[in-house]
DNA sequence: CATCTTGTTACGTT
DNA sequence: AAACGTAACAAGAT
């Protein structure tokens, strides 16, 4: 499911429990969704602490409690966050709940190619730190995205965008979506783009997560009329502009959509 | 039953 | 040393 809007969209389904103490926690610990975490030092260090805050960064979520505790999660393909009531008993799924006077909030992941991380101390852990900066912040400038894809320069265009150190948040549906609205194909190499081909791909990018946070991470609803992301789902999409059968093709893996005569 | 999936990462190779 | 391609992870939908 997630990617950066739908990322937001569940961050904020958390804000429920926000300046609330968690009472009590259930996990399954033995589940590879805690590979890169102790169950029961979250069981242990987050019974009894405040939610206080938390954070998105591309599909990074962080949460931090009072007394130092920092929950991280990663919602892979099919995780997502709910909020239940206080009665509510976990199913199979829902690997970590923090029960709370009012209500309970539900981490879920079915396939658990999410993570849930977990940290202990003043600060934010450092792997939080040293996350690339947003798609929109002023850091994320042309030129840096670039050298990005220079350095990368023999993978496939398509291939590039999905890497989250260069554009975090950029999942499979955006990176197409964004490769469209540049005109660009997305088996090109990443080094080979023009001046004006980057420039196009930036803004592009700028563009589609701005469009799709503003839509979809309000009520997750889908991106507005006129955009890829409406055709590519199943076979017998065409291209907005055209109405030409859009070309599908795996790209590194991923099942990719593109309109031949839109994008060179 | 076979095939698909909005994601990452370990691992072997280039 | 980096970058690259592929398998692997797990479970539900079609």
């Amino acid at each position: 499911v997630p990617e950066l809007a739908e990322v937001e969209y569940y961050r904020k389904r958390w804000d429920a429990g926000l300046g609330q103490r968690v009472e009590r926690v259930t996990l399954h610990r033995e589940k590879r969704i805690f590979r890169k975490s102790s169950p029961a030092a979250i069981k242990r260090l987050l019974s009894g602490s405040t939610l206080l805050g938390s954070e998105a960064r591309g599909k990074q979520l962080l949460f931090s409690f009072s007394g130092g505790a920092w929950l991280g999660l990663h919602l892979g393909m099919s995780g997502e966050m709910r909020v239940e009531a206080k009665k509510f008993v976990a199913d199979k799924h829902d690997h970590l709940v923090l029960f709370q006077r009012r209500q309970a909030l539900v981490f879920s992941d079915p396939r658990q190619f999410g993570l849930i991380r977990f940290h202990h101390g003043p600060e934010a852990p450092a792997w939080w730190a040293e996350l690339p900066p947003a798609l929109s912040s002023r850091e994320f400038t042309s030129q840096k995205m670039a050298a990005f894809l220079q350095r990368h320069g023999r993978l496939a265009i398509k291939s590039a965008l999905l890497l989250q150190r260069g554009f975090p948040g950029i999942g499979n549906w955006m990176a197409d979506e964004v490769l469209w609205r540049a005109k660009v194909d997305p088996r090109r190499r990443a080094g080979a783009l023009s001046t004006d081909e980057n420039m196009r791909l930036w803004r592009s990018l700028r563009h589609v997560s701005r469009g799709a946070l503003r839509h979809v991470s309000l009520d997750f609803s889908d991106p507005p009329r006129g955009w890829l992301f409406h055709e590519r789902w199943g076979r017998g999409g065409r291209c907005p502009i055209h109405r030409t059968a859009l070309q599908r093709e795996f790209i590194g893996g991923r099942a990719t959509a593109w309109c031949a005569q839109c994008q060179q």
